[in-house]
DNA sequence: AAGTAACCACACCGGTAGGTATACTCGCAG
DNA sequence: CTGCGAGTATACCTACCGGTGTGGTTACTT
């Protein structure tokens, strides 16, 4: 039987934060294995030992992406929100602005959606997943704050939500956010 | 002086099409010229002759796609919203949903966004003006219906309308639109 | 002592990418 | 008749891509 790679070793990891600052700069496409491997400080041969395919890599990226924002959330909610209330939502987005700080390159699930063609590659349940669990979050911040109608409510937050990261960065929007806080403000009252 | 290239020909007309159908069912990266070029019946010198460059053909893609959805929603507007109003807000949207009618690659925008890495990229400034075209018109709907506030709340309807557009495809929500349409009559009053 | 997981160095592969060069045909305007 | 813009056909170039194979070195286990 063919060992499934465990990509949870020192060069493993060293390949995967590598390749997520590089994909998410950069662009999945534009950054080649080769190059990966080279800032990481090892081979081609151990990336693919550990992960086995750029298919692959990219998802575990994705994956990784999505764990580490919402161990950051987790953390501002706590020292910064610490009790539930409509002001978390708000706080979400406080959050995401930190979160970027300086950098452009706008939601790296959205991004990656415009790379991955093929409706079969297997980042696109990884983004997919991501998407619903943001949308789940927007509805159990409202359901615990104890407004009515969380649920349509939520729906409505998470497309202002998004819509303020695509205005921002591929928009150059510099305002979008203090709109989206002020919508958000108007749609749950 | 070396002559700039006038891509407005018969095969240069047929490359545009082409590309427009190929960048955006398949994303820009995934597009060889040498697709481009046979499935125009042509070939890659006239490609090169008439464009200059891929990056060139591009924004020109870009340039061609925006144009198409303004006459697209001038014509839906004519039709179907004929009077000023704050409905003709939410058609929109309906229009939008109209405008995709199957595909599910999301906003052509938002994609190439991703793909183009480089900030100098010639297509990067049409996706800008594109972006903030959208925020002005809706700014231009409100303001024309006689709303109030209708800077601020243009923003708004903006963002809740690039939110729907992420969440239906990259998020795979089915029920985006209806959302939206929902939180901009909550927005709008 | 043997096995094995992790790793490195390096060479190699076929495929494809964007882009250029050469040479030729056709229709049209002056 | 000539010049030229548009287009076709085809060969070619360099560069890089994802992925594989070989061989050897550590270090920890059993």
């Amino acid at each position: 039987m063919v060992r499934a790679p465990n990509p949870d070793t020192p060069a493993g990891r060293r390949i995967l934060e590598v390749a997520g600052t590089l994909f998410y700069e950069r662009g999945i496409g534009a950054v080649g294995v080769d190059l990966i491997a080279d800032e990481a400080g090892t081979t081609k041969k151990t990336l693919y030992d550990r992960f086995g395919s750029k298919d692959a890599l990219v998802a575990a990226y994705l994956r990784d992406r999505e764990q580490r924002w919402e161990r950051f959330l987790d953390e501002w909610f706590r020292t910064r929100a610490p009790t539930p209330g409509p002001e978390r939502v708000v706080a979400v987005l406080d959050a995401e602005e930190a979160w970027w700080a300086g950098s452009r390159r706008g939601c790296a699930f959205v991004n990656a959606f415009a790379e991955l063609g093929e409706e079969d590659h297997p980042g696109r349940a990884v983004l997919r997943a991501g998407k619903q669990r943001a949308r789940a979050m927007f509805i159990a911040l409202l359901t615990e704050a104890g407004v009515a109608n969380a649920e349509a409510l939520g729906a409505q937050v998470h497309l202002v939500y998004e819509g303020a990261m695509v205005n921002l960065t591929a928009g150059g929007m510099d305002s979008a956010f203090d709109e989206a806080r002020a919508a958000i403000r108007a749609l749950v009252g």
